[in-house]
DNA sequence: AGAACGTCTCGGCCGC
DNA sequence: TGCGGCCGAGACGTTC
């Protein structure tokens, strides 16, 4: 489920929980999840006694840091973190279980399966995959709209799939991406390349603004939560169009429709959001 | 029954 | 013809 703000979210939930905490062991269930080593016993061997340092994000990814190793994990589109005490009983569609020396654990759950973990060397996390090829990060400073300019230069993809290329900016999914392109008043289709300067600005504004505003909320879902402390997100109450097919646009009364772009479904206003260039968005 | 907050691969089409 | 860019479809389990 998690786009950037809700992973940023588990990010600094699982930080104020296992931070400092030592794996004694860990069992892995479900051995599909684990990408990097191939064999799952090894996985759980590498890790007997790392502590974990600190956990980070990148895009969608989160990377916990540990001794000598980095795992990077993906929650693809239902993965979910949790600490428990080891006395808790384990819930279904749980497939991996850190289990600490204190006595806690970190489980994780994902109900379709598509999460992945890929255990690294530290220091070599960012040379190849899955982090090597991703794009810009957009809660950073470097992220400018001269940098989203040039990452969308010669692109005649239609603007929606374009932000979601995880290759481009890093972390957009598919409710940010229209809740950015409804405030920026850009339709869906625009070819990547057709925007003005100003069309260019308000987009990489909205990125920014909506992101934040996100992370500040705690994220959107109900799903990707960490825990009793960790599991609410209220940015879903702030959604202006992601799911609001039928109802009236929040700016001019018209009634939200949806299609599909690239596979995924989109939900725009036919009148904030005209196929051409023009408007001064939402 | 259709859709789901995410990738990933495959095959086809288009244009240089 | 060859190749990159782009697109849609389908796949990956499961739930509601």
């Amino acid at each position: 489920m998690p786009e950037l703000p809700e992973v940023e979210t588990v990010k600094r939930t699982l930080n104020t929980l296992i931070t400092g905490k030592t794996i004694e062991r860990v069992t892995v269930s479900l051995p599909r999840i684990v990408r990097r080593p191939d064999d799952p016993l090894l996985f759980a061997a590498l890790l007997e006694g790392q502590t974990v340092q600190n956990i980070e994000r990148s895009g969608k990814f989160l990377r916990f840091n540990l001794d000598g190793w980095v795992i990077v994990s993906h929650l693809r589109m239902e993965g979910r973190y949790g600490v428990y005490s080891s006395s808790d009983p384990v819930e279904k569609h749980t497939h991996v279980i850190f289990h600490f020396t204190d006595g806690t654990e970190l489980r994780y759950r994902d109900v379709r399966q598509f999460g992945t973990m890929d255990l690294l060397p530290a220091g070599e996390e960012f040379a190849g995959a899955p982090l090597l090829k991703l794009g810009l990060e957009p809660l950073v400073p470097e992220f400018t709209a001269d940098a989203l300019e040039a990452k969308l230069a010669g692109k005649k993809t239609r603007l929606k799939t374009v932000l979601l290329n995880q290759e481009v900016v890093a972390g957009i999914g598919n409710i940010y991406v229209d809740e950015t392109l409804f405030r920026a008043g850009l339709h869906p289709e625009r070819p990547a390349n057709s925007l003005s300067r100003e069309e260019l600005e308000r987009l990489h504004k909205c990125i920014v603004d909506i992101l934040n505003e996100a992370v500040e909320a705690g994220g959107s879902s109900v799903k990707s939560y960490v825990n009793g402390q960790g599991e609410s997100g209220s940015f879903q109450d702030q959604h202006r169009i992601y799911g609001r097919k039928g109802q009236p646009c929040h700016n001019c009364g018209t009634p939200i429709e949806r299609m599909v772009v690239g596979g995924r479904g989109t939900h725009y206003c036919p009148t904030c959001q005209q196929p051409h260039q023009g408007g001064q968005g939402a």
